[in-house]
Parts: C-alpha cells; structure tokens; sequence
DNA sequence: CGCGGTGTTGACATACCTCAATCTCCGTGG
DNA sequence: CCACGGAGATTGAGGTATGTCAACACCGCG
C-alpha cells in the first residue's frame, strides 16, 4: 500500500520546472548542493497521499510532474480541499510550525515528486543565501495565493469563482509551457465545487452555462478555453493577460 | 498625515508578547543581536496604515500593542479582510516575493510596532539558526491558520463562522494573558462581516441571537462570552480549550 | 443638544443548495 | 465483442440561508 521509491538520483538539470521549483535563481553550484541534500524520487499513483493529516512532518515534496489536492480536515470529518498543486510547487510548508502535517496532499493522477528532508534543506538554506531567499519567496507566494481565494470565498458570486480558478489552472499552465486553452482537469467536480465552496451540481450547470455563452467548450474534464478575454473579464483579472495578444473568439 | 516615529531603542525583554513574537525560542545573546537589527518603534493611530497595498516592501512590522486589519484589494476595487492581527504577530511576510505589499494593514486602534528591516533582519537570520527557524514557524503558522479560514469561508453556515471568529480571538487572547471571555472587538461589524464573508446585517443578527441563546452578552463592541463550551460546540472546535477548565454558565 | 458614524431590526428578494432522476463514460467480466 | 455496473457528471424542481434595501436606534463628539 505504500508509494514506490525510486532511488535514482535526481537532476535538476533536466527538470521542466526548474525555473518554478527550489533551484530557481541558485548558482549551478548550488544546484549540485541542492540535488545532494535531495533524497530520492517518488512516484505517487492517482488516489494515493503523499502525506495524511497528522502524519509527522520530516520531508517537504517538490512536484515533478502530475498534479496534487491538498485539503484540510474539521473536527467534525469536513473537509475543505485547499488547493491544486502543478509542478515546481512545494508541498508540506504548513507542517514546519507544529512538526506534524496539518493538511492532507492526494495525487490527482499518477505524479513525482522529489523528497527533500526539511532538516537537511534547512541546514543547506543556512549556508546558501540564495536558497534561503526562494523558500523565502515560496512561504510568500503561498500567502499570497491563500489571499486570493479568501478573495474568492468571501465576495464572489459561483460564475465568478469558476471563472477565476480556470483563469488561474490556465495562466499556469502557461507558465510551464503548455497551451493556455485547452488542458485537462485531472480533479473531479467534486473537488472543484469543495474548493471553490461550491456544490458539484453548481459547479457543473456553470460549466455547461459558460460553454452556451460561448466562454468554453467543455466535455467532461476536457476544456477548451474560447473566449480568454471574456473569461478574465468574469473573473475579475483583467491583468494576469496582455489583452492585445490574445484574440477573441466572439460566438453570440 | 505621516505617523510617528520614536527612536528610542526597543528592548525585547521588557515586551509582553516576546514569547509568542521573533524572539521566541532565541538565546538573550541572539535577542540582543535581534534588537540591533530592529530600527524603531512606530505609533500608528486608528485608521491610520502601517502599508498600504502596491507600496514596495522593505520592512518587516512586529506588533507591540494594539491591533491591525490586513485586507487585500481587488481590481475591481473590492476589498477582502484577510486576518485581525494582535500583539505579538509579523505583518508584511506576504511581501517578500514580490518586493511589494499585495495587501495593506490599517490600524484597529493607536497602535505600536517595531519596525524590522527586512534586509538586515533575513542578513541576520543567516547567522543564526534559531531566527531563522521562527521566521519558518512564523510564516508555516500564517499558512495554517489561511486554511482553517478557507474551510470558514468555504463550508461552514454564518453562524458557525462567526462563533468560530469569537473563539479564535478568545483564545488569541487567553495566550497574551487577557480574559478569554472578556473583550472589546477593535474592528467594527463590517470588517468583522467582510472578514467572514458575510453582511454587517448578518452579523449583527448573529450577535443578537447568540445573546437570546444564552451563549454572549454583547454591547456594541464589548463581548462577554457567557457559555465557552457552547460557543466552541457551534464553532465545531472542541480541540483548542481543555473542557474541564470551563465552567459552563448554562442559561435557558 | 444635534449630528454623523455605527449598529440593529424588519420585510423581501435571490443565489445557491438539496434532493432526485437521468445520462455518460469507462473498466470489467462473461 | 458486448453487456453490465458503478462512479462521475448533468439537469430539473423546489427550498432556504443569506443578501439587499430601508427605517430606526444608539453613542460619541462637537
């Protein structure tokens, strides 16, 4: 029932998401550092978790490829998923204060992940400026994207909280060189409703009302994103897209 | 319009949140390192902002006395509450990456912090282990405590927020030393409403209900929690107090 | 003593949830 | 290869928690 470990070593170097993921702005050098304090590769199946809540903490995890959720769980059982994790992103940062895991990470579909032992980055981040500035930059990005989604939970209407996630799925999928319009879902309704504060039926007649308003095409977790501009407008960010090179396909 | 700045030396040791603020866990040598690092301390008056969003970061804020808001604005100029900051806490962590404040802190009430210069202060952390990782727990903490308000703003009925906001604060300010049944509210009901993802009316109804059920006796801004367990019970946290400290007032 | 900002209360509107039926997709086994 | 079954997704009808709008009350301050 355990994940595969993989000892091969890993290479940051012939990593699409190097630029995102810890080394980024780290001398080669440093690099090297960074790839000897890393323990080992791990491939993590669709369904499985990467960690449990309440799991002690001793590892951060660096996606290599695949997607994860990561979701927090109520007293009463709720859960309340948190958020989608693409490649280059780090996870386990919210364990570091309570030594445990407060949160869960499930992999969406199959994925790899680095293992790096949270002691010995530590110990390596107090030696290398630069690193130290990234985890820096990645504990505060993270804030900032939390930020957002209260944003997003606390004064947004359903169409617009949709609109703002597939904005966001798809802008990151830019980032990573994939196409910004057409990408697949590997989350199911249900996750998509859970983090938005949604119910599945809400989010799914969104859907199929963005697809006939000409926003979207839509077939189950396939999306083709027709009209950028309008989509951005919905949700509010006319400003992560330089309009001027994005053409509109108007439909009505 | 600026606010004051008083450069008399601050010192650690004669602060009452030093244990719960930077300093926690350091030796009184690498306190006293931490105090020449710091600049000054700054009074800032109710209304008035410690930063405000877009202004370009370069210092860190430890609260002294007093308490702030953060909010963050939107593009359509729409505003989100994203945390009631007390004694003791950093503002400002949400900076670091993009070297500008995403959100801004305003002043609940005259207020004072110790103004840290980030530069210096991360220069210094580099030398000293023990800084380095209170400002992990620090912002790991932050991170947490965003995922227990997105499951707030994502699942949970008016009531249960607001109960649930009521306990936090109690409890914030049990550790600090006040009365965890006693306090005023520094914010007014539409920062409490935005912050909970609901209306000032909403809000308000609430705090007059809970007063018919026995559970508060509330007088503008003055609360008096009357039954703790209760209130934790509606707030579905029944983790963060030992039950058998608590005298229940049971009232109907 | 009056005025303005803040808080309270009421009546009504509505966006979203709930419950339930149906459909689609896809893996499995015959 | 096809039939079956089950999970996920879609669609519909109706209910409800919370928002909206508006009047009023309270408190602090000039």
């Amino acid at each position: 029932m355990r994940m595969d470990q993989i000892k091969s070593p890993v290479r940051c170097g012939n990593c699409s998401v190097r630029r995102l993921c810890l080394p980024a702005g780290l001398s080669d050098q440093d690099v090297d550092k960074l790839e000897a304090v890393t323990k080992k590769k791990q491939i993590v199946k669709a369904g499985e978790r990467l960690y449990g809540a309440g799991d002690s903490f001793s590892n951060l995890f660096a996606i290599r490829s695949g997607s994860f959720k990561t979701a927090v769980i109520a007293a009463d059982g709720d859960t309340q998923v948190t958020h989608f994790a693409l490649p280059g992103e780090i996870l386990g940062l919210d364990a570091y204060s309570g030594r445990t895991h407060p949160s869960y990470a499930e992999a969406l579909e199959t994925s790899s992940v680095c293992v790096l032992p949270f002691a010995r980055l530590e110990e390596l981040a107090q030696a290398v400026p630069a690193l130290q500035q990234q985890i820096y930059a990645i504990f505060s990005e993270e804030l900032q994207q939390e930020n957002e989604i209260l944003m997003l939970l606390g004064k947004r209407s359903a169409d617009t909280r949709l609109a703002a996630m597939l904005i966001n799925i798809s802008s990151r999928y830019a980032r990573r060189g994939y196409s910004s319009t057409r990408f697949v879902l590997s989350m199911p309704r249900t996750d998509i409703a859970n983090y938005l504060g949604l119910t599945a039926e809400t989010v799914s007649r969104l859907f199929s009302r963005f697809q006939k308003e000409g926003l979207i095409r839509v077939a189950q977790r396939d999306v083709e994103i027709t009209d950028l501009i309008g989509l951005s407008e919905l949700a509010g960010t006319h400003c992560s897209f330089d309009e001027s090179e994005l053409g509109r396909n108007s439909v009505s």
